[in-house]
DNA sequence: AACGTAAAATTAGCCCGCCTAATCATTAGG
DNA sequence: CCTAATGATTAGGCGGGCTAATTTTACGTT
């Protein structure tokens, strides 16, 4: 019985998924043309080119998802699929730089979005908050990345 | 141009989908019966009995939404409608006793899950991500209570 | 008392995101 | 060569979210 982390991970189970509705909620709001997972992937394509198998294992999704995904991306023309020429199986996928564009506005606004919800916040809030995602990120995001790691 | 204030909501635009996606995979792989949604829900009827308005706006959802994901609890037997004498427009909804039980087990098993994922977080850390959280909630959570606020 | 409006819930219809299973194309290896 | 493995897509299904429209009930005004 770790009465500590049983408690905290309780934390996380309630608060996680609200904050997420929050999210998605404001994303809805500005009316922007991009929903969270899309925003997501391409702030990944935003700083490298990945082929599909990376790209959804970055993501934390599966390959069909991150497929279809990108198929509407792709029909939006913000994404650009590419076929590898040296393994013609592989899909590269990029940022057209109408994407890249409509990207950094979008995000930009999100963030000032977001923000905005922190205008009250004390200073040492703040700094508490930003340690507490800083430990959140470590203890959850690297699990991405040991997804397959068996094999390694 | 409040940097820092942007930086974390960055940070809470790129983590918290993560987790929301790491969360949700868990459920999945238990092979519980219940998505994230439907167990929040239940975790909130497991403290009071609520109307479906209450419950929408406790859970931040839509009035539709919330209908429907308690029709499908309903179906499996773990949620009960009762339509109140005193104004029969209104819904009253709770947890039947095997809702209540299986949603006991499924909780602390999921519970016990994430906890799982703090197994080898230094103390410090514990506590860092506790305080964290917490001002989490304080900034996000409120604003499902102040959606109609406006009115007040 | 009757009528019209407001409120609570459901239904209908839509789309995204997520999955697994099946398929197709290409590569690599025996 | 032929088979097995790999990368990606397609097919099919379901939950969860929305708005708009509908139904039922309550309330207020005349």
């Amino acid at each position: 019985m770790d009465t500590q982390r049983h408690k905290i991970a309780l934390s996380i189970l309630q608060i996680i998924p609200s904050i997420m509705r929050i999210l998605a909620a404001e994303l809805r709001q500005t009316e922007t043309p991009l929903l969270v997972p899309q925003l997501g992937a391409l702030t990944l394509l935003a700083e490298n080119s990945y082929n599909l198998s990376e790209l959804a294992e970055l993501h934390g999704v599966s390959l069909p998802t991150m497929s279809s995904t990108m198929s509407k991306l792709a029909e939006a023309g913000w994404v650009e699929r590419q076929r590898s020429k040296k393994d013609r199986r592989v899909v590269m996928l990029a940022l057209t730089p109408a994407g890249r564009e409509m990207l950094n506005e979008i995000g930009q606004k999100m963030i000032n979005h977001i923000a905005a919800n922190l205008k009250d916040v004390p200073n040492s809030d703040l700094l508490t908050l930003q340690s507490g995602l800083q430990v959140l990120q470590t203890i959850f995001v690297p699990f991405v990345f040991r997804r397959d790691a068996t094999s390694a």
